[in-house]
DNA sequence: ACTGTTTTCTGAAGCGCTTTTTTATTGAAT
DNA sequence: ATTCAATAAAAAAGCGCTTCAGAAAACAGT
């Protein structure tokens, strides 16, 4: 049995006969296909996502569509639009700039979503969640540690759920320790918004003498509008990112950053989707991403002529 | 009739109805998809090419399906298998690791091929050139006029036909100034693979003064590990890397680098096969992907010890 | 008013598969 | 041999759309 199998593929190679996936889903009532939607595929944090939920989708033979929403709402739209269209087996949403109006179209047609952080309440949705404050709380205590007491934060463009909470746990820290958070300069989630932003901090005085970055690709821009002023980092300023994707991890310094393990993010929603998918009616889980302080060289000592 | 079709249009957004896009590329017999397929996502030279060709697609009406194929086999043929079954109407290749079996069989399938830099010659594709010689005398001649005489190569993990062309431009390159090419230590196109090239290097003796890497993130690797044994780029060894990713721009210190379009790379190729599926026997064109030189801080004179 | 032609509308056919139903085949039990 | 359940094989019925053929309607020309 198994050999006639095998000579039927031989055959069918030799043949070049490729079945046609859309009549086989249309016939089948139901696709082999999961979604992705991501807010950016050039930041390496969504990237790596991506390829580990494709891996492990593939794993279950499921053939796999991204969509990239660019932080623009029509985008967003037409990316959820296509899923919809497209008649996914399920979608995995890591994107925060998805209204809840297509989040709830999505789960009436019952298709199972995994979201990452986006607080999602729907029995027809996982969540993948990170503790934010935890993150903000273990780089601000390093920093603290490391004497820095006026600690500045860069944020995101948008008050995108998941970009605010960030924010509000570097404010929530901040107080904790009794510190004033500082003015906040927006950046657009990438370098050049980072770079901006870190002309912009260098104006304020006194200056900070640390700077929280919301992610990696705003830590490497702000840097570098740092090295422009002459600021060596960490000698002169402190810098910390977020995400801990392999940049932060090859860049000059080695970024201090918190890693989000994008990998296991993407495999984790490839499996829940899948679970969900097969057995109609569970219960939707919660996981728990894990979140870790990676202490790089970005950050040292607080200077002693910023602090005085 | 405008407003017509707006009401329908608004009804049905109401009546939350969604095409069935399997239908309807069954129905019609041919979909509106385009794919597009690359090595590796992480490499923001892909992802940018990705999201460029992403962009001109759905400015087409095109729905774009993305296959990484990791520089490995199999998975190369999955992406190719996965082609052929969803039916594209077009197919962008950007990846030298695709084997001619499978783009013949897909070209006699009728299905449009752009490929960047792989020499498939076939009246149903659409070939996207780079001139990697030409890339690689300019950044060999910018070295040699700082006055490098010793100038090493890192090249990729496998023999792939664009991997080895920059290899061959090298060498081609270094004999055509009276230099001996140096013996290649490989990378693996990353940025690990880099780092593992940089170490390898510092064994040699003499040590070259500068290193031509074959792409960016390779170069961001050589310099990580120059930098942890004491050498500072470009004061002790000069380094470029090739592609002017987002990366090079923002890395410390800038890289010097080859400029290859990436986003233009990507919207010619959407292009280009929206051409060739409206118009079936069109003579399939050739684009020259043009490539730029750009200067940056990781090169500087070669230093007098090292040369002496 | 009548035929010939063009345009518009309606309904049926069919895309390439999966699934369900029907029919044929076998095997055991009477 | 005959009946009935169990199994295998073959045929039919869609899946949700597009397309195409044929019917109906509209328009001219004589």
């Amino acid at each position: 049995m198994p050999e006639t199998r095998h000579r039927v593929l031989a055959i069918a190679r030799k043949l070049k006969y490729y079945p046609n996936s859309n009549a086989r889903s249309l016939a089948a009532r139901s696709s082999r296909t999961l979604g992705i939607i991501v807010s950016d595929i050039e930041n390496p944090f969504f990237s790596l996502a991506v390829r580990s939920f494709e891996a492990r989708a593939h794993r279950w033979r499921y053939d796999v569509i991204v969509s990239e929403t660019n932080y623009e709402l029509h985008l967003m739209r037409r990316a959820a639009e296509r899923m919809l269209e497209q008649k996914v087996r399920g979608v995995a949403i890591l994107t925060s700039e998805m209204s809840p109006t297509w989040l709830n179209e999505i789960a009436r047609q019952d298709i199972p979503i995994a979201c990452f952080d986006l607080d999602f309440v729907n029995k027809g949705a996982t969540n993948l969640k990170v503790d934010y404050l935890s993150g903000m709380r273990q780089v601000i205590d390093h920093l603290y540690q490391l004497g820095h007491r006026r600690i500045a934060y860069v944020g995101g463009r948008r008050t995108f759920k998941n970009i605010l909470s960030r924010h509000q746990s570097y404010i929530a820290t901040m107080e904790a320790l009794g510190l004033e958070p500082l003015p906040v300069a927006n950046g657009n989630q990438t370098m050049d918004g980072g770079y901006v932003a870190g002309k912009s901090i260098l104006g304020v005085s006194p200056r900070p003498t640390a700077v929280v970055a919301m992610n990696d690709l705003t830590a490497v821009g702000l840097i570098k509008a740092f090295n422009e002023c002459g600021l060596r980092v960490p000698a002169d300023i402190s810098v910390t990112g977020f995400d801990n994707t392999y940049l932060a991890e090859y860049f000059v310094p080695r970024l201090t950053t918190v890693d989000m393990h994008a990998d296991i993010l993407g495999e984790t929603a490839a499996d829940a989707l899948h679970e969900m998918s097969i057995s109609a009616g569970t219960p939707a889980k919660e996981y728990k991403i894990k979140i870790e302080l990676i202490i790089g060289k970005s950050t040292g000592p607080a200077s002693v002529t910023a602090t005085a």
